[in-house]
DNA sequence: ACCCGAAATGTATGCGCATACACTCGCTGC
DNA sequence: GCAGCGAGTGTATGCGCATACATTTCGGGT
């Protein structure tokens, strides 16, 4: 690393000129197949890597695509680190005692959907860069990545709406799994609402149920709503009458789900009077806005005796893989992560090449998968 | 996008010249206060973006650390590529029978070391840019993200030593997770070695275990060869006999584990001969080099009848959340998979601090998870 | 008012590469 | 024997920024 090599080194070493390196590097069959040779061999000797700071200023491109994502640990300062472990440690011995597994959903989505937008890029020949919009100096690390990059992928709400617009002028930028909304941008969603459609009327169809009710998320989640409004379809669809909001809404976690099937439980017992039989109060098919949000239900009901699907039919939205470990397995609506990294991708490139289109957006399908709590085999 | 503005854009908006521009973004100090917001306004009236590449080029550094990693999914070629999902296709009904969990442990771990890596990254204001050394084009690929970078983390064996030797030449690089190895890099690895050598001196010491075997993985598997030296120490350690090879070798699949398991199974049943109770012949414990060989042998076992802990003790390595999940569940020793990360890109830190520094070797401690599968509760 | 040092700002240069354009050859065709 | 041509190569320039250095402005002391 004394001094990285340049063309220039390159050029002398091989006794040609700096444009005929450049040259075997970027449009070979221009240059004689001798002479090739011999800036091949000078490269290697000298270990010369070129300058992608360079190349990407003289090219007015870098050949790289940005992917943004939101802070899913919570970090906002550096001294919010947790501490990292201590090198030369002594290896700890941890008692295991349970509780409810871990959760790296979102690391695995955010790794999946990473995955599926370098495997694109690299197709195409095209490196990724990843930022997460974090901290409080979000605005500079969020400009700074925008900067070296010919696209920018920005997973929903991980970036102030201001931010977003001042940085898509400078590149294209592609909103990855938000609502399909009228801005400027492109888009990538998932469609939720299909998939809960499908799903329920398959619940309906399939199953024979008629008295379903719907557990909501976050009052500002775009995709417990959109979820919400395929259940709704579905119902109408089935000549059932839609209720205009959830039966209840969970904050999306486990333990909260938990504690609001306690909560609907209680009240669904006081509510009947004493000595009614538990659970029948209960709706027949609880959908979830969630797959968080299922789990907590089944810890609940099955702590309290009542079956799935035998009693309640329970059913999840995300495709954990939690929901392929639960007693029963958990019927849910998978999401194409790693599709919804190459579509970014592929909408990005697609804008590169064409910056006049309008904006896009492209909608992904899901899949229903049929397990045991909705009376599947 | 029209044209993206420049500082020059900037400097004759506010009325001041480019190096005031460059110095409101990169000292502020340095420059007046009612200068500092004239130019800010310029900026983002303009939407004035710094282009990366020009600054990496001025300033000989890109602030940006690259992190390679293998192709995990085992594609060679752009022809390989799975077909995306087709947009605007119908939501898919999947009857789904079970089987084996799927396997996305590579996936979470590498998007796990991504995470410390950035994390760490981050903190420093670094950004990080990823490659997968895949396909036929490797060389290329890796060339390219080395030409961007400051620092390069690799992960052992996802580059050819003769490109790594090249590319090292140009910029600091560190091997994650591979053996300790005196070559000229800096160096993370776990500590295998010790972690099992915890994990059994636990067995012999807390549960009275004396006759133990360890089942490996594959032959070119250095993990797998450290975790059999640390099985060895506990068993010397405690006086007992130390073999020179594991009883078995798994591929470090599940798959391949069961049916190395079956076939282990029967060896002992007809070797014992005819009218033998089951299991009887087999080993107290199982120590076996990964987890997913633990858990397939953890399938046959269960399905034959035999008991865990019961009967056999079983342990795994690795900390995969499938070990969470299994009944029992299985007693394991995590891999440090955050620090990893983190703790490459502060050696490489280090490094660009200090590049006369001697080649340095960090060992990661890991922890060993107690679980029901050993006999803990 | 004037001088001097410090603070603030401007000017000029180079980072390493791609590429437009100019140039040199060796041929072909006349 | 020379114009014309294309393949191969060299020369010169600019990409957008950081920064060394030059210049101006400002403030305080006398």
């Amino acid at each position: 690393m004394a001094k990285a090599p340049t063309v220039y080194d390159v050029a002398q070493r091989a006794g040609v000129s700096i444009a005929t390196v450049s040259r075997v590097l970027r449009r070979p069959d221009d240059v004689r197949e001798s002479t090739r040779t011999v800036v091949h061999e000078a490269i290697s000797e000298l270990g010369y890597v070129p300058s992608g700071a360079a190349r990407g200023l003289a090219a007015r491109s870098t050949g790289v695509l940005g992917l943004c994502f939101p802070d899913v640990d919570g970090i906002d300062e550096v001294d919010d680190l947790p501490d990292p472990v201590r090198v030369g440690e002594a290896v700890e011995m941890v008692r295991d005692v349970g509780g409810p597994v871990t959760a790296r959903w979102s690391n695995l989505y955010l790794g999946e959907v990473m995955r599926g937008a370098e495997l694109e890029a690299w197709r195409t020949g095209h490196a990724v860069m990843i930022g997460v919009a974090r901290g409080l100096r979000r605005a500079q690390a969020v400009n700074e990545l925008a900067g070296r990059v010919d696209g920018l992928a920005v997973l929903s709400k991980s970036v102030p709406d201001d931010l977003l617009a001042h940085i898509a002028r400078r590149v294209p930028v592609v909103v990855m799994a938000g609502p399909p909304q009228d801005d400027a941008y492109d888009h990538i969603s998932v469609d939720n609402r299909a998939g809960t459609r499908a799903l329920v009327d398959h619940l309906i169809a399939d199953h024979g149920l008629r008295d379903l009710a719907f557990v909501g998320g976050p009052f500002d989640s775009p995709d417990a709503h959109e979820r919400f409004q395929g259940f709704r379809d579905a119902l109408r669809a089935a000549g059932l009458p839609a209720p205009d909001e959830p039966a209840a809404r969970s904050d999306f976690t486990r333990a909260g789900a938990r504690d609001l099937a306690r909560t609907m439980l209680e009240d669904h017992l006081t509510g009947r009077g004493p000595g009614d039989e538990t659970g029948r109060a209960l709706p027949r098919a609880l959908v979830c806005s969630n797959d968080q949000t299922a789990l907590g239900f089944l810890d609940v009901l099955t702590e309290a005796g009542i079956e799935v699907p035998g009693d309640v039919v329970l059913t999840g939205f995300d495709g954990i893989d939690a929901t392929q470990a639960s007693i029963p397995r958990l019927t849910t609506v998978s999401q194409p992560m790693v599709e919804l990294g190459r579509a970014a991708v592929e909408l990005l490139r697609s804008r590169l090449t064409d910056p006049g289109a309008p904006p896009a957006t492209v909608n992904l399908p899901v899949r229903v998968l049929l397990r045991e709590s909705c009376g599947c085999a």
